[in-house]
DNA sequence: CGTACACCCTGGCCGC
DNA sequence: TGCGGCCAGGGTGTAC
């Protein structure tokens, strides 16, 4: 499900609805997700304050004020709900649920739900060297200032693999997954079966300034929705109205190439492209 | 070290 | 209605 741009509209959503709010109560359902929920996460954040909610790469990171910390990835099915108020009865795909009472008594919850369990959501004490680990192979983000495309394009350029294949690399650039990269490479009219090793300084600023429009474009739109993807508070997004290639088999490139979109197993994933316009 | 592939798990859809 | 097969936004572990 969730790339860069989803998750950024979950914990941007999340940070305005907790932030600053105290834990009340752990809802813990099931504690056997992608990493095993530590049996002590209740003990260590009730009574405690948020601090705020980020996101690194595709993780999200709800900060507490006693340095502790949840990391918690969507994988391809996982989801953020919020309720206010009045609390639904659990379903089966809702793992772990954080409750919270606001100043004039309202309460407010959210539920992480992950049906295939590829997600995680867990906590970890900010000097535990197990929390640095889950970031310390994740390349530069995408769309911070001190982006270098320089480094991007030395990192791509010594490799053998296709350019597809590098995207999806979480060390080389992080964030991106199969949607954004197969649209990215379309705007860039770059092949996704071009090697690294192939691709000129020049297609690597344009690739770079794809990649930059693409992810900013969907998360004004509030990330792509294509089955079950919403925000916390159970909205769609609308980037797949501008989707170009992805999911579009078939259909006729929208540049005047009279091709057709086609649709490729490559390393066991869809590949959406333009055999024409791509090169 | 780089690359390719199987695997984790559930649900939806399609064809028979 | 039911079954098998295939598909899905991701990441990791293993074998060469």
């Amino acid at each position: 499900m969730p790339e860069l741009p989803e998750v950024e509209t979950v914990t941007t959503g999340l940070n305005f609805a907790i932030k600053n709010l105290i834990v009340k109560k752990v809802y813990v359902q099931r504690y056997d997700l992608r990493i095993t929920v530590s049996k002590n996460i209740k003990s260590v954040i009730n009574n405690v304050k948020v601090i705020g909610v980020q996101r690194r790469a595709k993780y999200g990171i709800i900060q507490f004020d006693n340095n502790y910390s949840i990391i918690f990835h969507l994988g391809m099915s996982g989801s953020i709900v919020i309720e206010r108020n009045k609390f639904k009865p659990f379903q089966k795909h809702d793992h772990i649920a954080l409750e919270f009472k606001k100043n004039n008594n309202i309460k407010i919850r959210f539920i992480f739900k992950d049906p295939r369990r590829f997600g995680f959501f867990n906590i970890y004490n900010n000097e535990d060297p197990s929390f640095k680990n889950i970031f310390k192979n994740l390349g530069p983000e995408p769309l911070i200032k001190g982006f270098s495309i320089r480094l991007f394009y030395e990192n791509i350029s010594k490799r053998q693999s296709s350019i597809k294949s590098l995207l999806l690399n979480q060390s080389i650039i992080s964030g991106l997954g199969n949607i954004y990269v197969c649209e990215s490479l379309f705007l860039a009219k770059i092949s996704p079966f071009a090697l690294g090793c192939d691709l000129s300084l020049k297609n690597i600023e344009t690739l770079y300034s794809k990649i930059e429009k693409v992810l900013k474009k969907a998360i004004r739109e509030g990330g792509t929705t294509l089955q079950d993807y919403k925000n916390i508070s159970g909205e769609i997004g609308y980037f797949q109205n501008y989707l170009l290639v992805y999911d579009k088999e078939n259909n006729k490139c929208i540049n005047d190439c009279s091709a057709l979109i086609k649709r490729e197993v490559q390393n066991g994933r869809s590949t959406y492209y333009c055999p024409t316009c791509q090169k």
